[in-house]
DNA sequence: AAATCGAACTGATCTAAATCAACTCGGGGT
DNA sequence: ACCCCGAGTTGATTTAGATCAGTTCGATTT
């Protein structure tokens, strides 16, 4: 499109500002795997896209499965609609996680995926992540840890639905975002939530109510300072403990 | 160990009666990829276990990650057992099905997996699935479809877990079966259940007495047939529209 | 055949969370 | 500056499912 730094690797689109070499988020996500000087061979078969309103579609239940996500800044929320035209939101994703494993079962996506802030994803087309991982060995098993790392949190997740009470469940959320922001070497106790009450209510399997009301106790207590989406997290210890404990 | 039927592919390991090449499941298990000339080659790395006891353990959380498992014949269970002691199960599987893709990740199994009655399983050591997906493009993707349906039915099972009622999730959990019995070309309308009502109710996030009160519901109503474990369901429609409308 | 034991069922009561109903707060838009 | 509107909170009441307390049934032991 224009002139722009020398690459000696020609990049087969667009070249734009944007790459894996550069990107914050690199240590946690596909690139973790791969050497310097073989990284660009991953970074040209991504797409990094412009940056998504909030609301915007990433891809949408039913359509054809083309491509894995990384989030590259902002959060994503996947979710099934089902018979009853009910939402079901099944993941939070933030910078550095990757979403999209879903469509490869049945060739297409499973789930909807859109972006909860303003943000900006990598697409990163299967096919051609299936090529690369038949040179790049490194590749191939990072790509099927992230896969099993999918299920695992799927399961923990299971176990926190089938078994926890509602402050359990909202405390563990909190942590587990609390984590999560940690790895992006972001503030860990300051915490601003990307999604509503009511997003937050239908993924704990409970109502805006009742979480309003546990953050409303949580905050009583002095767990955290809560003041709708900023969460700030006072007693680390004491969030945790409400989890193993069947605490009062 | 004795003479056997003549194979051109010398097996590396103790040859056996029990092959890919004659199981009834392998119209829904991994040699379903594969033409029948090549079958040998995945054959040959699959250890068919002897039957395995009721309760016993196949791998257990924590230790290290070898062979994913293929249901033979029977029925496995997996679970965690988290912090304070208490065990979530995350899932059962039938014969055809294949767990143990949650030791990917971490190198280790995160759950333990056990026959919940006399069971036989074949077991696929990792290592040579990734060699022989080296050399056969289609194992390779097809192992792709079966994870990614691991993360599809989980995400289908959070949905149910956290939108559901006692009697929907109990409705799913029958149909379920009755769906997966059906793929196995069994009945699907005389179940018998492999798990106690304490496993059915930790699995859906409920007590014993719920599961008991709701097949009692189910049965008084002319919709299931129950007694302990067998399970005749005598109006398929009627159990259906249970989960999707928000079924008196 | 009596005693034991575990799985499942059933009844009575309790409670965590849902439901129903206001109310507050903080932007936008005109 | 006023009105709206959506997000979030808080209070009162209801309820689905949990908890507590037997009872039944069938298999196993003695």
């Amino acid at each position: 499109m224009d002139t722009n730094s020398t690459t000696q690797h020609t990049p087969s689109q667009p070249t734009n500002l944007i790459n894996c070499q550069t990107c914050r988020m690199s240590n946690l996500c596909l690139p973790l795997a791969i050497d310097a000087q073989e990284l660009y061979k991953l970074d040209e078969l991504i797409r990094h896209s412009n940056p998504l309103q909030p609301r915007e579609t990433i891809f949408s239940s039913g359509t054809p499965f083309t491509s894995i996500y990384a989030v590259r800044s902002g959060s994503v929320k996947s979710f099934f609609i089902d018979a009853d035209n009910h939402e079901q939101i099944t993941g939070f994703y933030l910078p550095g996680e990757i979403f999209g494993w879903d469509g490869i079962a049945e060739d297409q996506y499973q789930t909807t995926a859109i972006a909860l802030e303003t943000s900006s994803v990598c697409e990163i087309p299967y096919d051609k992540l299936e090529q690369l991982s038949d040179t790049l060995p490194e590749i191939k098993r990072h790509v099927m840890k992230l896969i099993s790392r999918e299920i695992n949190s799927d399961q923990q997740f299971i176990a926190l639905l089938a078994g926890f009470s509602a402050q359990q469940k909202l405390a563990s959320l909190i942590l587990s975002f609390s984590n999560r922001m940690a790895r992006q070497k972001r503030s860990s106790t300051r915490l601003w939530l990307p999604m509503s009450r009511i997003e937050i209510s239908n993924y704990l399997g409970l109502t805006i109510e009742t979480v309003s009301r546990v953050f409303g106790r949580l905050h009583k207590n002095n767990i955290l300072k809560v003041n709708k989406r900023e969460v700030e997290i006072l007693d680390k210890k004491g969030l945790e403990s409400l989890i193993t404990t069947s605490g009062n």
